[in-house]
DNA sequence: GCGACAG
DNA sequence: ATCTTGTCGC
């Protein structure tokens, strides 16, 4: 687990494993029926003291209220790269996912992460890396574009406008709420995207963001203050 | 070669 | 990611 990505201390190595694990992808299958309940994952960061910390929040529907939750804070271990943000943030969450699963009676039907999916240049984002990894159903959610091209989608909740790549399809520009500006998220693994659009709605009740990001970006904010006093 | 570039 | 107050508007 994360003794693989032990080996991987430079930008060649991440490219290559990214090579292996995007064959790994399922990005065109059907997503979960039902949510009975939805991970959350998100990282804060620390630029003075090259402190980090992750956050695994765990909601239930149809509220989306906090049933279970863990943090990990450590040091940054791979620096910003585009196109490789998994190697960066992928560390503290998968130690905070660890932390949270005890917690559980089963694993969450769908996990949500910031960042994109296969809207990547080599079609294998945080969101797939994640995916492969635990095996679940994930769902990239951005606040800001990455790669591709896309029309505005139209100004009401709901509208969304495809992100093209390559001449496919590999995300959405999602309006979840009126008048705001779109999110962009595209499939991690395990869904598709009409279904990841309709659980992105699904977890916008009302704000532009999913509760799952809002969550857990409190929680890693506040473990990251946490651990800075530990400095 | 130049500019862009999730968090 | 992060640095950051007030302010316009529903």
């Amino acid at each position: 687990m994360s003794s693989r990505h032990a080996s991987v201390e430079t930008v060649e190595d991440a490219e290559a494993l990214q090579a292996e694990l995007r064959r790994l992808v399922e990005a065109d299958v059907p997503g979960p029926e039902q949510v009975a309940t939805v991970a959350g994952f998100d990282v804060a960061y620390d630029t003075d003291t090259d402190l980090l910390a992750g956050a695994v929040v765990v909601l239930a529907a149809p509220r989306w209220e906090l049933i279970a939750s863990a943090t990990a804070a450590g040091r940054v271990t791979f620096p910003y790269v585009p196109g490789l943000l998994s190697f960066r943030e992928l560390p503290p969450l998968l130690e905070a996912w660890e932390a949270v699963l005890p917690q559980l009676a089963a694993p969450p039907d769908l996990l949500v992460c910031d960042g994109h999916g296969i809207a990547h240049p080599r079609r294998f984002g945080l969101a797939c890396h994640l995916g492969v990894t635990v095996g679940l159903p994930t769902i990239g959610v951005a606040k800001t574009p990455f790669v591709g091209e896309h029309s505005a989608p139209g100004p009401h909740r709901g509208e969304r406008a495809p992100i093209i790549l390559g001449g496919e399809a590999v995300g959405a520009a999602l309006r979840t709420q009126d008048g705001v500006r779109e999110v962009y998220l595209s499939v991690g693994h395990r869904t598709n995207l009409d279904s990841a659009c309709r659980w992105v709605l699904d977890l916008c009740p009302r704000y532009r963001l999913p509760e799952t990001t809002r969550t857990a970006d409190q929680l890693s904010r506040a473990a990251l203050a946490e651990a800075r006093l530990t400095v």
